[in-house]
DNA sequence: ACCATTGATGAAGAAATGATGAACTAGCCA
DNA sequence: TGGCTAGTTCATCATTTCTTCATCAATGGT
């Protein structure tokens, strides 16, 4: 679950990034609406957090040119307490939730589950890098819209590589969720390697561009399009 | 979707409007009872929005009447905070969902989806997928317009299925639901796998490409006219 | 530049999975 | 009882998938 952070006050950034790390979600930030907007064009999120108090251009500016432009991820406001005529500004608009300062971290927590399960009972819940798009329900997984027909060992490693993208897996953290209940660390030989040899063969990831090596470490999905 | 939102506050009937518009509903308006009947009785309406708190007629005598013309369009009311008898007095008159001022447009949101799925479902009880009609009434299957009988397990089995279209669904699902109360996973043999198989054979469904084997997990209806 | 370590790769044997035909059981009704 | 139907289990086969291993290539440190 993408989620992308949009406030100015890197404090406040930092603390819900990190609750919501916690959580095991992936989370971005951005510090303005530019930088919010480039992001978000770029590549999809699963949710927005908006702080209506943004210098330069204001939640709503933002908001209002993404809903122009036809993205419908949902978007949570953050709004300081008594804006109530705010509030009904950003309904308009289409905001899907709102949140007063000062919060809770159980109530940021429990406001973005709804969202997310809410968005997500519509949509069907697809992780998507560069030109591949892997669905979890179907298990189908395509390249460049052409389908790709992974292995369940394959499905499973991709799965878990782009559910935590941009971040270094080790192959004992891949072995534990991949092959679960019965893996024995020491009998794995270079059982991971091989798989995810073919996983590139099969996804055209020539130069390793997608799945990354990280020396020493294991493996990363990288969206870095380098 | 046809909607009718009934309410004197003529802002906050905007506002709901203008989000459901951007759900692309089509969305209609009454400021009063009488205009709302009016309306109703005219054309077919999906879902009835309804205040109670309205001038001369109130939301009560007007799903009242509805009721006794036998008009059962599902009703969301809305209500003040903390007016409890009331959610009584609206159950009785057959309301189908409440909400409470203020709101939040994504929970509203989520309430009418919920009103029209289930609406949708006993007002149209077939599924359909490719040449195949299943219709859970009456329990009949048709291939193409012909009449294809199939024994208690293979309907529930396609019908699983079926509902649960373009999702890949574990054997230990369908046990679950299929066989329900006394199904012992481990005694199972491969019964499913064998019930699969006639369903394919009646089904002709030669190179399952409407049930698709979806390795290490289970099966998959899909609609995908590969 | 050299060595040591780490990762990549192709191939082959082992294991798992699913398809299928057939046998077997249980319930039902004439 | 005997003949049906539905449901389940079983053995077998063809594949697909997983794992292992030997070897080759790349990388990083000194």
């Amino acid at each position: 679950m993408r989620i992308l952070i949009i406030d100015d006050e890197p404090e406040l950034r930092r603390q819900i990034a990190s609750s919501l790390r916690q959580e095991r979600y992936t989370v971005e930030t951005a510090g303005d609406g530019d930088e919010a907007l480039e992001r978000i064009f770029s590549e999809p999120y699963d949710l927005l957090i908006l702080d209506i108090m943004l210098p330069v251009r204001d939640g709503f500016a933002i908001l209002g040119q993404l809903r122009d432009e036809g993205i419908a991820t949902p978007v949570l406001m953050l709004t300081a307490r008594g804006e109530v005529e705010n509030r009904v500004k950003g309904l308009d608009l289409g905001a899907d939730d709102y949140l007063h300062k000062p919060f809770s971290m159980a109530e940021l927590l429990a406001r973005i589950r709804a969202l997310l399960r809410r968005s997500h009972e519509q949509a069907n819940p697809s992780l998507t890098i560069g030109a591949i798009c892997l669905n979890t329900s179907t298990r189908q997984v395509t390249l460049g819209g052409e389908s790709v027909s992974l292995t369940p060992k394959e499905f499973s490693l991709l799965e878990f590589l782009l559910y935590n993208r941009n971040r270094a897996i080790s192959r004992f953290n891949m072995a534990e969720h991949v092959w679960g209940d019965a893996f024995d660390p020491f009998t794995m030989s270079n059982n991971i390697d091989v798989h995810i040899k073919n996983l590139r063969k099969k996804l055209d990831d020539q130069a390793g561009r997608i799945i990354v090596t990280v020396r020493g470490i294991g493996y990363m999905a990288s969206d870095d399009q380098a």
